[in-house]
RNA sequence: GCGCCCGUAGCUCAGUUGGAUAGAGCAGCGGCCUUCUAAGCCGCGGGUCGCAGGUUCGAGUCCUGCCGGGCGUGCCA
């Protein structure tokens, strides 16, 4: 289905086909958690494997793809991976021993046990309740299970001690060399660290936003924006390949009744009954004007909608009262690869060929001069919809049908739609209709969040665009870059704002206290973190001290907590993705935060990382400096810095490598 | 009425397929700067996890009912 489009605003990347080169060109360097090729892994084997070679050099090149595979999987197992493979071995030997009773082997059938992190470092560095889980088929105790599991694990190359806790937990102890590993391991992933092999898992095309292009970006499209643009990121980190996608309505009522507004602006009248009334209105009409005169002036109606679509999206250049949708997603960090046109369904003939499509399957049923989608027979909605007006005119359902229709023709293995719960009763109307079409219906997963309450100084304000007392995205953004004295620092406020929360929870926006409190914002206290590693691997450089080294010094007690901390994430950006919950990866680098800076305070001047003024003053300090421990520290601080910054990365906020001192307090007494 | 989501500290929220004494930020109180960045750190106070049953070795987490709040249930999108 090629297309020829005529929205000026096409030209930005409307179809697929432009749309990566579009994007990239439009993406700043900082797409940090985008979808690069990463750990490409055993690609030459793969391409010699596919090549002519002889048999006997395939299957030896099959024998080393697969021990590379081998050991890039035991590369990424984590520690607790190690932990569990050391416990089961043990249990087996008691089984052989025959202390886990009749069952022997057996007990460990289909038991699920864990190894995880008790929530109190007195209760070790690792904890199984395997003693627990297994009692009953073992048919003992489960103290008496867990005390033949601490012999057995006794003088094992990972655990160094082990002990029986509470009704039958045992507590496990590792040994340092442990968690220096973890920091090698970091260090040799990279920015790869956390990530899964590139494009290894599903073609995913998730659509957010899709606002109407009637105003500007509102604070509660903000969340949608926010939190589609950081799932996208997350799938991506997850070895999906993603499309980020906006459908633009374009048609219809909504545009033709601002479009009138806009008209009744340049005339200055007052808007029709529907229309829409705030500033950004007369904003557009006077550029309008400006730019062609006979648009507004009795010109032909759909080529004015398709104009005042077109710099909605584009914005008008200078302004900040109508700073445009796309630019002011992509201040948001919020870019997409497909704009896609609601017009140009009807343009294609799309829509009139679904719609025969349902009919041919007898789901269409004609009802006082309307024409309905039937809902099949036990689903969970069952209310007949409007797809043809009595008018005449097809209904948005329509051209959603014929819009799903073709995403899934397009051939994703997963359609993620991002929406507000004012549309959740939409979910089940659209997997209704995919599966009338006989459609992949099980492709379409529906991402819903609760919505956001604005509130001013406590009290609820109704936003609406068309009385046009909304809060724009634009707006707050711009008083937090002031407060903060730093352009950027408002995206990175508002971004961890809504990402600290799950999409679940309802939102209250006060629009007073996110002015006057955005210095309070927890990501300025993670992003201080990371500038403080990036001083100290900075003032480090500046003395001749590098990371590396044995890591052997390394035996701080909040040292290796906080290796083996950094052990813990990509495990949390894997469930995160899975879930669909950013909020996971925040809260975890906000904790990684926590530990460090917490960690660094304490320190103070009893054994500082770095030697002081006073040291570095006399010729030949290095001489009587411990340079090998210094070395194996900032391996530890660098492979920290890598974890913040990509964790960071994987929600759009930057990782700052400086934040000077605080703007001065205003208030006095 | 029916469907979906939520109810955890004064406020805003976390709480991994059910695990040990339920956590964090903000607010409050008390301390720590001749600085490897005080946008920081340490400490204190603060809870019938909406209520009532049930499931089990064990429930904030799972099930049922009730109470309270949000949203949906348009020939609006």
């Amino acid at each position: 289905m090629a297309c020829a489009i005529s929205e000026p605003w096409a030209r930005w990347g409307c179809w697929r086909g432009w749309s990566r080169r579009s994007s990239s060109f439009l993406r700043p360097a900082a797409r940090s958690a985008g979808g690069a090729n990463r750990r490409a892994g055993d690609a030459p084997c793969r391409v010699l494997l596919a090549s002519l070679a002889p048999l006997g050099l395939r299957c030896r090149l099959l024998r080393l793809r697969n021990a590379l595979r081998q050991r890039q999987k035991e590369r990424e197992m984590s520690l607790v991976d190690h932990v569990r493979e050391a416990v089961a071995s043990a249990l087996g030997e008691m089984a052989r021993a025959g202390e886990l009773g009749d069952a022997g082997a057996g007990a460990l059938d289909g038991a699920t046990w864990l190894v995880e992190r008790p929530k109190r470092a007195e209760h070790g560095d690792l904890a199984t309740n395997v003693a627990l889980a297994i009692a009953k088929r073992a048919g003992k105790p489960p103290r008496a299970i867990a005390e033949g599991l601490v012999r057995a694990l006794a003088g094992g190359t990972v655990v160094a001690s082990a002990e029986v806790a509470g009704p039958g937990f045992v507590n496990l102890r590792l040994r340092p060399r442990v968690f220096q590993a973890q920091i090698a391991d970091v260090l040799r992933a990279g920015s790869a660290w956390g990530r899964a092999p590139a494009a290894t898992g599903e073609r995913v095309n998730i659509e957010f936003v899709s606002a109407n292009p009637t105003g500007p970006v509102t604070v509660a499209s903000g969340r949608n924006a926010i939190l589609g643009d950081s799932v996208a990121r997350l799938l991506e980190v997850a070895g999906h390949r993603v499309t980020r996608e906006y459908y633009v309505n374009d048609r219809g009522n909504q545009v033709r009744a601002f479009a009138q507004s806009v008209r009744a602006a340049s005339e200055g009248r007052e808007p029709p009954e529907d229309g829409y009334r705030g500033a950004y209105v007369a904003e557009l009409a006077a550029w309008l004007k400006a730019l062609d005169p006979t648009l507004l002036a009795g010109g032909d109606p759909e080529t004015l909608d398709r104009a005042c679509v077109t710099w909605m999206l584009r914005g008008v250049p200078g302004s900040r009262t109508l700073p445009g949708i796309r630019p002011s997603l992509a201040d948001l960090g919020v870019y997409f690869d497909v704009w896609f046109s609601e017009d140009s369904l009807y343009r294609w003939g799309a829509v009139p060929a679904v719609m025969r499509r349902l009919e041919d399957g007898g789901h269409l049923v004609e009802k006082d001069g309307a024409l309905f989608f039937k809902a099949p027979d036990g689903a969970l909605e069952d209310k007949d919809r409007v797809v043809r007006k009595s008018s005449g005119e097809w209904a948005y359902f329509a051209s959603d049908i014929a819009y799903f229709a073709d995403k899934i023709g397009r051939g994703y293995d997963r359609l993620i739609n991002v929406l507000g719960a004012d549309h959740h009763g939409y979910v089940a109307r659209v997997r209704n209709a995919l599966t009338a079409l006989g459609l992949h219906e099980e492709r379409f997963e529906a991402l819903l969040y609760q919505l956001v309450f604005i509130t001013k100084g406590g009290e609820a304000l109704k936003s609406s665009k068309r009385a046009g007392n909304i809060i724009t995205v634009d707006e707050v953004m711009d008083e937090i870059d002031e407060a903060a004295g730093r352009k950027g620092a408002g995206r990175d406020a508002l971004r961890f704002f809504f990402l600290s929360r799950s999409a679940n929870s309802n939102v209250e926006f006060d629009i007073e206290l996110a002015k006057k409190k955005s210095l309070d914002n927890p990501v300025f206290y993670v992003q201080y973190g990371h500038a403080r590693l990036c001083s100290i691997l900075r003032n480090a450089e500046a003395l001749g001290l590098r990371a590396g080294g044995d890591l052997e010094p390394l035996v701080h007690p909040d040292e290796l907590a906080i290796a083996q901390k950094l052990g813990d994430f990509p495990a949390v950006v894997a469930e995160a993705a899975r879930l669909r919950e950013p909020h996971r990866v925040v809260f975890y680098v906000q904790e990684l935060a926590r530990d460090f800076q917490s960690y660094y305070t304490r320190l103070g001047d009893t054994d500082p990382i770095l030697p002081r003024k006073s040291v570095t003053a006399r010729p030949g300090w290095e001489a009587s400096w411990n340079v090998p421990k210094t070395g194996a520290r900032l391996a530890w601080i660098e492979a920290i810095r890598v974890t913040y910054a990509e964790a960071l990365g994987m929600v759009g906020v930057t990782a700052p490598q400086r934040m000077d001192r605080p703007p001065e307090e205003a208030d006095e007494a």
